[in-house]
RNA sequence: CGCGGGGUGGAGCAGCCUGGUAGCUCGCAAGGCUCAUAACCUUGAGGUCCUGAGUUCAAAUCUCAGCCCCGCAACCA
């Protein structure tokens, strides 16, 4: 692991709102931001995501909204931003396709390719599907009908520019054989590695005539076509953190990226297009790419005609942000797909967050205030002497190893958000037994004061390292638990996570 | 021969790569406890690990064949 952590979501494209999936990509990126900022110090994370603006898509969009292509973009921006902030996503930077630092690094890295003689002038005959924005050749077209969307296709006959990613394939092959990080999960590297062993890469085609399309970056030299979405979208990366000197070497404090996070439908394109992109560029790899899964909506089939899709927003607002953060990411191992009902997210609420964890806190808290008027016992007053079971719960968070930090954060670390947070809980119920097997009350029957005090000690130290462990997954509920314990005289208030009935 | 994912106690999943007493969460049942949010703790019931064949001393795990389910849509993460 570097010193410095550079993270990046995807562009999102703005030809709608945003929805669980967006939101899904960014939560996971902010947790691994938060989490690399403890341990690196905030100066040496730098946390992209942004909006991806051009395109034909948007341009009809807009049109639909009879608004302007840029008012367009203006107002889902917004909406992303908004969301962001209710999702307390930290990101650092927030790049438009459509800003200046981006056309002009997407200029200079078109005319170096074009000056290279990576990028060629062509003559285009095919059919085109206008509404996917999408090239056929002969054997994909059926009865002059789109193979994707199953609508007419247009014969057209046009000069382009093409990226030769022909060139490249063998060195992207072998280069993701020597490097066996680069695409993560392992599923899906190998579902790349038989994609480029099996098929020949057709060159792509990276520009579409004005006539056709006016929404995008012109090419420098051919200001008669723009770019191709994918070809300006992927460059926001680079474009986003340095750029190019007047010798068409790149710069940039934060490149290369330690990790690409998106999901695993455009793997291709972060796989394989942008490696390419890159290496005929001379720029250096980014360390990793990972694709997670999808979340399948329950009521999918229902939704669809009832036209009920649910939003982040709703979710978040029934149940609250770190429930919604925590669902997300413990429901399901990263990079596998999941099914998401509201039934699933009270399930986890409950169970989770409302029995486990609010309610140690909850309980220690008010044993605090029966048996300590309080205060919490000072554990520097005298030596503590643990009972086995304290000392061995003190040893796992504050042995030498301090292995409860260590699991939590090595799966982080290896992208295994869900294992993470079961580690978390692990040592929740450990502490929720160890009450049961303490029997507090019995010690206060007892005035056993030196006894009780070693085991609320135990609690609080416990609850205490959870909540600077969780705090990449939920922020709030760590900072409202470590205020409340660091309070002079403790007062309860209300639990952390009440009951839902469901 | 389209592509991809998957079939493990009632539900959701892990285990499979690197074969060797089948595990977790929820639910259910009984009991315990009272500091606590009808919470917490203990115990229990419940499984032909899709089918068949093969490899092996040994297969949920490896090989082959077959069956079945899901997505291939949108706002596409």
């Amino acid at each position: 692991m570097k010193s410095k952590f550079y993270i990046t979501t995807p562009l999102y494209y703005v030809n709608a709102s945003p929805h669980i999936g967006h939101s899904y990509t960014t939560i996971a990126a902010d947790v691994l931001s938060r989490y690399m900022r403890k341990k690196l110090g905030e100066e040496n994370v730098w946390f992209l995501t942004g909006t991806d603006e051009h395109g034909q898509k948007i341009e009809k969009a807009a049109e639909a909204a009879k608004l302007t292509a840029q008012g367009f973009a203006d107002c889902v921006v917004l909406k992303f931003k908004e969301l962001w902030k209710g999702l307390n996503i930290s990101y650092n930077d927030f790049i438009r396709t459509t800003e200046e630092r981006h056309v002009k690094t997407v200029k200079n890295a078109l005319e170096i390719l074009y000056k290279k003689g990576d990028i060629y002038e062509d003559k285009y005959v095919g059919w085109y599907c206008t509404p996917c924005e999408t090239f056929w050749i002969d054997s994909q077209v059926i009865d002059e009908n789109c193979p994707d969307c199953k609508r007419k296709v247009e014969r057209i006959s046009e000069t382009n520019y093409f990226f030769k990613l022909t060139k490249y394939q063998d060195w992207l092959l072998s280069y993701i054989k020597d490097n066996p990080d680069f695409i993560k999960p392992d599923s899906r590297k190998e579902e790349v590695l038989r994609f480029l062993e099996l098929n020949k890469l057709n060159d792509l085609c990276i520009s579409r005539p004005k006539e056709r399309l006016s929404w995008g970056i012109p090419l420098p030299f051919a200001p008669g076509h723009v770019t191709y979405v994918w070809f300006d979208a992927l460059v926001n990366y680079i474009s986003a953190v340095g750029e190019f000197n007047a010798d068409g070497k790149y710069q940039s404090r934060w490149w290369p990226a330690q990790l690409h996070l998106m999901a695993k439908d455009i793997l291709r394109q972060h796989a394989v297009y942008w490696p390419i992109m890159l290496h005929a560029l001379g720029i250096e790899m980014p360390e990793s790419i990972f694709a997670h899964g999808w979340w399948m909506l329950e009521e999918e089939k229902i939704s669809k005609s009832r036209g009920n899709v649910v939003n982040p927003v709703d979710i978040v607002r029934r149940y609250g942000l770190d429930a919604y953060r925590y669902f997300l990411l413990r429901d399901v191992p990263f990079g596998l797909d999941g099914n998401f009902s509201e039934e699933a997210v009270i399930k986890r609420y409950n169970s989770d967050l409302a029995n486990d964890l609010g309610n140690l806190v909850y309980r220690t808290l008010t044993m605090i205030e029966k048996y300590f008027d309080g205060n919490i016992p000072d554990s520097k007053e005298g030596r503590i002497k643990y009972d086995l079971k304290g000392q061995k719960i003190i040893n796992l968070i504050e042995g030498e190893d301090f292995v409860f930090k260590k699991v939590v954060g090595k799966a982080i670390e290896d992208y295994n958000f869900s294992q993470s947070l079961t580690e978390i809980w692990n040592i929740i119920n450990l502490a929720n037994k160890y009450v049961e097997e303490t029997k507090p009350w019995n010690l206060a029957k007892e005035s056993k004061q030196k006894e009780l005090r070693a085991f609320i000690t135990v609690l609080v130290k416990v609850i205490r390292n959870v909540a600077e462990e969780l705090m990449p997954f939920m922020p709030d509920t760590s900072s409202a638990i470590l205020e409340q314990l660091g309070k002079d005289k403790i007062n309860k208030g209300d639990p952390l996570f009440p009951r839902l009935l469901s």
